[in-house]
DNA sequence: GATAGATTGACAGGTTCCTGACGAGTATTT
DNA sequence: AAATACTCGTCAGGAACCTGTCAATCTATC
């Protein structure tokens, strides 16, 4: 195929568009973006965290995940109050609406996914986790 | 395993982000962008090509690929001219500016791309570009 | 304790890319 | 030949995200 001649970065930024739409039109459904999706998740695995966490953990920016999140409170999927003992942050967790939308959207986002990759076999999943787990982190020890 | 909690679409996720800045920093001292460097690659290969044309393989817009392009002719590493044959589209090509420029960035990017999956062994590395390959042409069917 | 450094959330401004629509031109059908 | 349906490049407007900066606050060192 000519797709040896491509850069292979280009390769997975298409894989990363493709799942994207993908996972985007799973999410439809149930009112979410891909963005306050992975938040949710955040949020669900890490209660309490600070905007800053938030955006560390998904690779964004203080200020997008404050937008995002200034969005997610408006629709009141997340709650913002006051940390109790750090003046200058806040402490994020989810409503039961969120929470709820959560639960019913995980399902959906598994099929998808497991949907667009049912015609490869055991063994080259295993290997593309690796391999992508890798090139997520590697580059950040130096 | 914490791995499988997480969606896969974010591993995806971190992974192109990870590489894209590590081709970003690759490009940096020739003078590209990541874009740029795409758009010199498609013309390098398809030679007289459209606009549009550009847009469908870097998987973009027509709008992001003209003004893309429109700063790529301000450089001089690419020239626009009208079709000879039809009267809507224009024939783009690089200049020896552009052909020299991705030359020499050529390199540096593959290097970078080879470094950064140094650690893994060529079958995990095969086996990424297949899942890879699939993963970016996966569910156009329908 | 006091002071320097780091961190948090927010604001302004800019970049990039996208959706939607338009006129001009081409292809296809009747 | 005429009418319809595409496709082309482009304009207008907006969504999403980023960098740079700020005061307020916490942490660590002296």
């Amino acid at each position: 195929m000519d797709d040896s001649e491509i850069c292979l970065s280009f390769l997975v930024r298409q894989a990363w568009l493709n799942m994207r739409s993908a996972v985007d039109d799973a999410l439809a459904p149930h009112g979410l973006s891909v963005a306050q999706y992975a938040t949710l998740l955040v949020l669900d695995e890490q209660p309490g965290a600070s905007i800053a966490d938030v955006a560390r953990v998904v690779a964004s920016t203080r200020q997008s995940a404050n937008e995002l999140l200034a969005g997610m409170e408006r629709a009141g999927l997340v709650e913002r109050r006051p940390h109790s003992r750090d003046r200058r942050t806040q402490e994020l967790n989810l409503t039961a609406l969120g929470r709820q939308r959560l639960k019913a959207a995980k399902p959906s986002v598994h099929a998808r996914e497991g949907e667009l990759e049912a015609a490869l076999d055991a063994r080259e999943r295993a290997a593309a986790r690796t391999w992508l787990a890798h090139m997520a982190r590697a580059g950040h020890l130096p």
